[in-house]
DNA sequence: CTAAACCTTGTCGTCAGCGTCAAGGCAAGG
DNA sequence: CCTTGCCTTGACGCTGACGACAAGGTTTAG
């Protein structure tokens, strides 16, 4: 398989499947005009690499699930590493979650009495 | 006021506050030697950016806050135009909350199905 | 006289994950 | 032979809010 066919079929671009090899998380043979030859596991890695990257992950961190794939497990969760990396993604996201919340909050805030300073200037108005 | 101070009482740097200006959200005065001199109220300008930027927004969001400030309100958020912003931003963070529970959510599940998987192997191994 | 501590403008570097050329080689069809 | 459409490497662009220089002027203290 080709890079442009690999790409397609990964639902990205040539580009980024050389962005990740360059930091070695796909892997390709070369034919001999030098051009990448993909085996068909290398779509399940790079299907992986999208999704978490999707979900929030770098690069780096989703190099263990890379490894956990091609270790021959059927999924790239079931390796310890991995297993640590989703850990302390959830702790992550659970921070900016929080963060979030109160960011929320303050915003609302900021706005209620915004508009209750506005109700009360309209009302001077009026006088 | 010069800058060094104006970054000190607003705990921020000297060249954070040449970005504000070239962005067009703090002004100064020249004195005759070419140094920027700040007024008082540059102070609660400079703090109403950080607080907003610290929350999330970016320097264009942040614009009609010092506008409305600079128009002798005592708050930045009571201006039509800052309610606006306001309103685009919390719904702007629901949204990001809302894919951020999502992602915990499928996250959470990987992680238990990551240790099922686990608890099984360790079983067939036990065999 | 000089050192220290301010200030000025200008420019490049940072982080991430690519997009977008540029310049060229290889393969196949008409 | 020529075009079309792949492929190759290399290198710059992008976004945002600055940090970190460089190279110089100013003012004050000793």
């Amino acid at each position: 398989m080709l890079i442009g066919e690999l790409a397609e079929r990964a639902g990205t671009s040539p580009r980024t499947l050389r962005y990740y090899e360059e930091h070695g998380l796909v892997r390709a043979q070369r034919s001999a005009n030098g051009y990448r030859e993909y085996e068909e596991s290398e779509l399940r890695v790079v299907r992986e690499i999208r999704a978490l990257l999707d979900v929030g992950f770098g690069l780096d961190d989703v190099r263990p699930f890379v490894a956990c794939l091609r270790a021959g497990n059927t999924s790239g969760d079931v390796c310890p590493d991995s297993v640590l990396v989703l850990r302390r993604k959830i702790v992550e996201v659970d921070a900016v979650i929080d963060r979030l919340g109160a960011v929320r909050q303050q915003l609302h805030s900021q706005l209620t009495q915004a508009i209750a300073h506005r109700e009360k200037t309209c009302l001077r108005k009026r006088k």
